[in-house]
DNA sequence: TTTTGAGTTGTTCGA
DNA sequence: GTCGAACAACTCAAA
């Protein structure tokens, strides 16, 4: 309305095109003011972790967006201090009407929120962070799905999103009234690897999903390969919004209709089911938010983890003398984003075969990852650990050296993250110790001393991880 | 209410 | 080298 004023209050969706929180603030108001609050405990809500590489990528992405801002007549207005106290001191100031933001699932978003909304704010929630609300996939019976099969099969059944749902960049915007303070961001070293910003996501989204050739018609083969770029390396770019999933979505289902071959059309669908699995875990952290402390399974609350610091500290560190999964963790140390393939190889390597608890692999990776989001990476780890949602058996253990040998089969993936391993050869990539003494020489890799020897023996793992699991069912059931 | 089919991503063993 | 079965039994979703 004229002569309202409405705040645009930006939180994981730096973006311009297709924001139904943008929309909603130029309806309902003549003069849209975009705010971004700098709230000290931003990220990490409940995780002790730093996050550092998250937050540079933000403010990055929040720096070119005030540059977009700029460039149609706007600005962005930075303020510090918790949400809940900053929030309101700002509409009072600007006699804003109401605030619009997009809709956040996480309990700590979600008691923010609300605590808002308690002081009087009027904060209008608008969808985006996933396609569909939680609440609107529901079985017959009104719960909410469990299982990641029959969630999909709800979730495509309901109207899907085209090309002409998709909200356009507004040309021009009100401008922001003068005399409002704003604080400067942080200047942090950006991450090499993920240029922030609204204009690289689409290049990425394009780059993967348009055209006959696209890689997203490669996807189900090229998805596994640790040494291949056969994913969109999009995740970043969906954690803080800078592409609307909407919009993912909609690339997908073009690429599906046409799709040069049905296996061409199988790839374009199972990326999308990876779309889909990220709303599953949206909603599943919806719908129980207890996962973020337990187990999602009961009966394996109870597991008798082993508390060994020194291992935990290899496996971070990319020292457990398993190649492929030093590679992955020095990966994530290195570029603050890891392969899917090697999360779930090291993953399972710290639950499975060093048995120490999923929640400290599910810290540490919130610490370190670009992409890190705790739904997604909660719903990662319990998948992993078999302690959540879906019932894969927790006998599943992966096998290190058979998933390299698989899914990195020259050894290029390792030999790009483990240099000490580069003249190792092919045969040996993924058993360096099982070179003899000559052989080391000659790759110029002594066991032991430039390149650990294997931290647990695997032949034994097995035993101790279903023994393990066994006892915490055995608890759950007295 | 009961029944039935199914469940992202694996490994190992023996034929 | 390839293939199927076993792993161990459970819960979920839907008819």
């Amino acid at each position: 309305m004229k002569g309202e004023t409405a705040l645009w209050w930006i939180r994981r969706d730096v973006r311009l095109r297709d924001n139904q929180a943008l929309r909603g603030a130029l309806a309902h108001a003549s003069t849209v003011i975009p705010v971004f609050i700098l709230d000290p405990g931003i990220l990490r809500s409940r995780y002790h972790v730093r996050a550092e590489r998250r937050k540079a990528f933000l403010f990055g992405g929040l720096r070119l967006l005030d540059e977009a801002l700029r460039q149609r007549g706007s600005r962005l207005i930075v303020r510090e201090g918790a949400a809940a106290t900053a929030l309101p001191i700002l509409a009072q100031e600007t006699k804003a009407s109401a605030v619009f933001a997009e809709e956040d699932y996480s309990p700590a978003a979600r008691g923010r929120d609300g605590e808002i909304a308690r002081q009087g704010v009027n904060l209008q929630l608008a969808p985006g962070v996933s396609v569909r609300h939680p609440d609107e996939v529901r079985k017959a019976d009104g719960g909410p799905y469990t299982v990641f099969t029959p969630f999909r099969r709800a979730w495509l059944a309901l109207p899907l999103p085209s090309e002409g749902d998709l909200l356009p960049v507004p040309r021009s915007l009100p401008a922001v009234p003068g005399g409002l303070k704003s604080v400067a961001l942080p200047q942090l070293p950006l991450p090499e690897e993920f240029p922030p910003g609204e204009a690289e996501a689409r290049r990425r989204l394009v780059r993967f999903a348009s055209g006959g050739k696209a890689p997203i018609y490669e996807y189900g083969e090229s998805r596994n390969r640790l040494d291949w770029e056969g994913t969109s390396v999009l995740s970043p770019y969906l954690r803080f919004g800078m592409v609307s999933p909407r919009e993912a979505v909609v690339r997908a289902l073009q690429a599906m209709a046409e799709a040069p071959g049905p296996a061409a059309r199988a790839s374009a669908e199972l990326w999308l089911g990876e779309l889909i699995w990220r709303e599953f875990y949206l909603a599943i952290l919806y719908h129980f938010p207890s996962v973020l402390k337990t187990a999602f399974n009961p009966a394996l609350r109870e597991i008798p983890w082993r508390t060994a610091p020194q291992d935990l500290e290899a496996w971070r560190d990319g020292r457990t003398g398993y190649p492929v999964v030093d590679a992955a963790m020095r990966q994530l140390r290195g570029i603050g984003w890891m392969h899917n393939r090697g999360r779930m190889i090291a993953a399972s390597f710290l639950v499975k075969d060093l048995l120490i608890d999923w929640t400290q692999g599910e810290q540490y990776f919130m610490d370190q990852l670009v992409d890190g989001d705790p739904a997604a990476n909660n719903g990662g780890w319990q998948w992993t650990a078999g302690v959540g949602t879906d019932a894969a058996p927790y006998f599943r253990i992966f096998n290190p050296v058979l998933q390299g040998q698989k899914f990195d089969p020259e050894g290029g993936y390792i030999r790009r993250f483990v240099p000490e391993l580069g003249r190792v050869p092919d045969r040996y990539i993924h058993e360096p110790w099982r070179m003899s003494g000559a052989e080391q020489e000659a790759a110029g890799c002594l066991i032991g001393r430039d390149y650990p020897a294997p931290i647990v023996d695997r032949a034994r793992v097995r035993d101790r991880t279903l023994a393990a699991y066994r006892r915490s069912q055995e608890r759950a059931r007295r």
